[in-house]
DNA sequence: TGCCAACGCGTACACTGTTCGCATAGGGTG
DNA sequence: CACCCTATGCGAACAGTGTACGCGTTGGCA
């Protein structure tokens, strides 16, 4: 129906070929996001575009490699803000800390591919925030390999938070449940099995009784450990 | 071939069904550990065990529940010490971090489930030592929810850590490759890679001269942050 | 004009998880 | 002892998966 231009292709020449990797990517992404990891089919994809499920093999080489481009197109989403004072690591830091789990949350599939992202480390996204994430650090006053460490400390605390996050919210997406519904559904059976276990009992009452916002208590979580971490690295840091 | 008596179930009357729970995720697990993920499938565990596929439908709901209760299992492998000195919280916790990231390298095929874990938080194994290590926390000092968000904190860590170690781990165990091996045939990937990004560019090269043992930088790695989310989490315990 | 590479399609194959009805075997009750 | 009835495993079948292969078409370049 919607009859837009391609808008963007790697290299202007030739015809337009009709399916392109941006494309391909860009389509499989809108169906995850729709309906989740477990209904993306290379013939799902190809009734969504109107070809065969055979046709992306032309521009992709496997639904491995697919699946490796969109979740480096998550990276995409990610915004670095560098500060104005050189020497402040910590507001970029932090930002793009939020700024990531952001973007896991709000593609909450990409959770259970995390632990199988082969190369996906070498990404174009995920490379070039990397290296200016390094570049922050360093001119603020890390050491390369410090900077390097004190980085791949933080995202494996964010992916960690966060892949546990969202496995929650796509679990509750793909039972078409939100989140009051879900807590109502699932806390008696919580409570329920915690009986065995003194302090999980004791946790779960008082969390109970104080009627926890969920959302809220996670991000402050998050940034709770996240603040920790910062302060942390700050040691690392050579004050020139 | 091998006669081994079924040494454990349930509830020890009428016959031994030939088929238990505890049999069939050990034999899971075995073959997890042996082909990864990928290999599992039912029919496969089926003629581990001389059983046809739909055997196991009897004794567990689905796959997916299965895979929940493999899962869970790694958390029977964790190790809590209780030291001597109540006060004393930083040692057991380090050593249920390490515990914890040993349990999962030496099952890396885990990596790629800790984002659909539905409920897995609820399994007996995981619930047992969640509840045993608040118990530690807490009588150092820290207030109940505090030693829980503690807790979560150190947790989400290390598994944000090792789940990227052990992925790596797991896609060398599909491609047959050991370490050595897979450094060097992804090695000049990565640096041509990271040629475009100056940062990254400067580190491979650095840590290519200083010639680097993956190992072991990875462990320091993985203790570095430990060690500095240990220190500020300090401050949240009540020094009663 | 003729060629040739790129592209998309249809078919086919080997697998997957799971459902359903059936055979069987063994313990509990008459 | 005879009966039943439940638990258990099996075989076949089904819908759906990723992808290899060969065929037509088509559009740009020589």
């Amino acid at each position: 129906m919607q009859e837009q231009s391609p808008s963007v292709w790697t290299r202007p020449r030739k015809k337009p070929p009709a399916l392109t990797r941006e494309l391909i990517v860009a389509t499989a992404m809108r169906v995850l996001d729709a309906e989740g990891l477990e209904a993306l089919s290379m013939r799902r994809l190809g009734a969504e575009l109107g070809t065969a499920a055979t046709a992306f093999y032309r521009h992709v080489a496997s639904k491995d490699e697919l699946i490796e481009l969109v979740v480096d197109q998550i990276y995409a989403e990610i915004e670095i803000v560098e500060s104005d004072d050189p020497a402040d690591w910590r507001a970029p830091t932090l930002a793009c800390a939020h700024s990531l789990r952001a973007a896991i949350l709000r593609h909450p599939w990409s959770a259970q591919l995390f632990g199988a992202a082969g190369l996906s480390y070498l990404g174009p996204n995920t490379m070039e925030k990397t290296d200016r994430m390094i570049g922050v650090l360093e001119t603020a006053g890390f050491p390369l390999e410090a900077a390097n460490r004190a980085l791949s400390t933080v995202a494996s605390y964010v992916t960690g938070v966060t892949i546990a996050e969202a496995a929650a919210l796509s679990l509750m997406a793909r039972n078409g449940l939100n989140q009051e519904e879900w807590v109502e559904l699932m806390w008696p059976v919580a409570e329920r099995a915690a009986q065995a276990y003194p302090r999980l009992r004791r946790l779960y009452a008082a969390q109970h009784t104080a009627g926890v916002s969920v959302d809220a208590t996670r991000e402050d979580q998050f940034s709770f450990g996240l603040r920790h971490i910062l302060n942390s690295l700050e040691s690392e840091r050579t004050t020139a």
